[in-house]
DNA sequence: CAAAAAACAAACAGACTGTATGTTTGTTAG
DNA sequence: CTAACAAACATACAGTCTGTTTGTTTTTTG
């Protein structure tokens, strides 16, 4: 007994994981709808029943790849008390969770592309960015940050130096972590001696 | 009388140009070869005469784009001695070249998109990130840096800060730009106090 | 169970990319 | 000066892709 909602939602988690699968590897500009489709099981028509056109399905691509990403960085709730302590954590998870070559091709490199700047900011804003601007504020809050730094423009230079970081291959080798994550403390700590 | 090599040079100009404005205003995947060969005032068969593909016309922008930022950043060589307010100097620069949404749609939307990290990184090595590489060494050299930061993962960090600073718009007004001007002096001297 | 709606499949139209072929314009060797 | 050549361009074409339209099957509902 197949009934529709089921059948529904089997096509759309099949479409949306073949498309991840192709959007992360090849790019977006370089997948098919048509090998998308094949590569779920299913007709391009069912395809274009779900989703209005390709952008809206490698939109759907990114905010669950977003999710995800939260999800990995909010795993076991850390007991960390100290504010700057936490954001130096947060950094140091958003480059694990994004140690994947297909999360960055999607989120960083065809994501802006493809959406618009705006666009891929309102998830951003609902996720990673969020909880970096909320950890500024919390640590400007307990005076471990100096307070006069604008924390919106603060959030968002930090959030293209994750993307950066990891873009550039730091997020790969032992080597490459250890340095981005002395340059994280770095940054972060230097900033406190300001407070 | 016109000849053969001036023929050329003004059409790879004009197709140059023309991709420079389309790209930058529609953006890479909505430009097409027709429009950009009717825009300069030539055929498709020119257009592909002089560039291997519409990828290799996108990619002689990104690099005459490039240029134009870099001679902007390094216009009237500044009589700075300290290595920290140089740093500092040339972020501001670099805020203020890119404050064009085309030069932005080029280089840091479509550009990581379309040509590879590598190659783009290839051109950012050469140029802006150079800078910033040779400036973090010059500092560290003065003990103005702390010396056991890894510079190239702080080069990347800061190139990708400024990035984004400028893709959200914090370049566009003048309360933006003093906030981005007061993180930046911020996370260099934050540094500094490490040193 | 019949009618309606949802989910899908197939066919189609328009556009675009890259190539192959043809033509014009400029260059060069004799 | 001109015949042979090469470079610069223009046109025509083949293949592919996207989005839409039309048709079919499956589920839901009155």
């Amino acid at each position: 007994m197949r009934t529709n909602a089921r059948r529904s939602d089997e096509s759309r988690r099949a479409l949306i994981a073949a498309a991840r699968d192709l959007f992360g590897t090849l790019g977006y500009g370089a997948t098919s709808t048509p090998a998308i489709a094949r590569a779920a099981g299913v007709s391009r028509g069912a395809l274009y029943h779900h989703f209005a056109d390709k952008a809206a399905l490698f939109t759907a691509v990114v905010e669950a790849e977003y999710r995800r990403v939260e999800g990995e960085i909010e795993q076991d709730p850390e007991t960390i008390s100290d504010t700057l302590e936490m954001l130096v954590e947060g950094g140091e998870r958003f480059i694990a969770a994004m140690n994947d070559p297909a999360s960055r091709q999607i989120l960083l490199v065809d994501g802006p592309a493809v959406l618009g700047a705006g666009q891929l900011l309102a998830f951003d804003r609902q996720t990673t960015s969020h909880s970096l601007l909320a950890g500024i504020m919390s640590a400007q809050e307990a005076g471990r940050l100096p307070g006069d730094i604008p924390a919106d423009a603060l959030a968002s230079m930090m959030s293209g130096a994750y993307d950066r970081a990891v873009l550039d291959g730091f997020g790969e080798s032992d080597e490459g972590r250890l340095a981005i994550l002395h340059a994280i403390r770095s940054l972060w700590f230097g900033l406190s001696r300001l407070a």
